[in-house]
DNA sequence: CTCCAGGTTCCGG
DNA sequence: CCGGAACATGGA
């Protein structure tokens, strides 16, 4: 349906919803045909259309949305804080207008502890999964959605349930994480206001946290920006583009230079990298454990 | 068939 | 602190 002429509209002149929630920080929204987004927000509605340098939310609540998508992110100034080497600039003005979004905890958390060793595809089907199987039913004008189930629906799962929402071995961990959170071990609103180096510590102490994880939850939800999470896209990045003659780059080494190269903002200098080279901006090939051979003809048949 | 994916955990140097 | 291996599932 077209947005009504009086839809809120929100200034945002620097502001990609296309790239902010394709890059992987996010996983459940799905695009419009008229080049608008829609999903929840928590368990709110949420439709945004880009207008010019602004916004329309045609569905939803626009302080809501404004505070989700990080529109007060001062995103030149940050930007601005960048080194400027090549990979750098590239990245930058490959994603300009990408956010480092303000995602529920709990959500972010859980999905990210799904994400270990997926693709993105996938780890969207386990997030709907999870959410048509325990999430609440939330009617919209384009049709029902699901909200991401709190800690407690998912502790009175079996893992063989979770299994079936195709998580594999981390149905465990997911559920040891949401039993930990619902008995009330573990407060995630305590954590969000600790010290960077405490609320990883914390994080970490959960079933399938690592720092990798602890990262993505600090910087997607709670806008701990110098997070700067290592995986295997940003350890190619890094070993490729600055340290191209490094032997064996452990990830403390890795760690050491994020922080101090990439500065106070460093998660969204890691996540432009991200996106850019996951979108084929970056030529990286994965590295093969057994380097092909480029023959001249076909090798022959070799029957055992 | 093989290889890889937004890793974590556990184990032995 | 470091390197290896196991761990499920699905797509290329």
């Amino acid at each position: 349906m077209p947005p009504k002429p009086e839809s809120p509209r929100l200034p945002a002149a620097l502001f990609h919803p296309a790239i902010t929630l394709s890059s992987g920080q996010v996983f459940h929204w799905d695009a419009t045909l008229d080049g608008g987004f829609e999903g929840l927000i928590g368990a709110m509605p949420t439709r945004i259309l880009p207008s010019g340098s602004s916004i329309l939310v045609p569905c939803g609540d626009p302080d809501v949305a404004a505070r989700y998508f990080a529109l007060d992110h001062p995103l030149e100034a940050i930007c601005a804080t960048f080194p400027s080497d090549p990979a750098m600039r590239a990245a930058t003005d490959a994603c300009r207008g990408m956010r480092i979004i303000r995602q529920p905890p709990w959500e972010c958390l859980a999905t990210f502890i799904t994400s270990a060793l997926k693709q993105v595809p996938h780890i969207r089907a386990m997030s709907f999964a999870i959410r048509a199987r325990w999430g609440l039913r939330i009617e919209t004008p384009s049709g029902p959605r699901f909200a991401y189930p709190p800690p407690e629906r998912i502790a009175a799962a079996t893992e063989t349930e979770l299994r079936a929402c195709g998580l594999g071995f981390r149905a465990k961990h997911l559920l040891a994480t949401a039993r930990a959170i619902a008995d009330g071990r573990i407060h995630l609103d305590a954590i969000a206001s600790m010290p960077d180096p405490e609320a990883r510590a914390a994080l970490c102490t959960l079933p399938g946290v690592g720092e990798k994880v602890a990262n993505c939850v600090l910087l997607f939800a709670f806008g701990r920006l110098a997070a700067f999470p290592v995986d295997t896209w940003i350890h190619r990045i890094l070993s490729r583009v600055y340290f191209p003659h490094a032997r064996n780059l452990t990830p403390k080494r890795l760690r050491d230079f994020a922080a101090s190269y990439f500065g106070p903002y460093g998660g969204y200098a890691q996540q432009y990298l991200f996106h850019h080279a996951r979108t084929g901006g970056l030529v990286l090939r994965p590295a093969r454990k057994s380097p092909k051979i480029l023959l001249r003809s076909p090798p022959p048949p070799h029957p055992q």
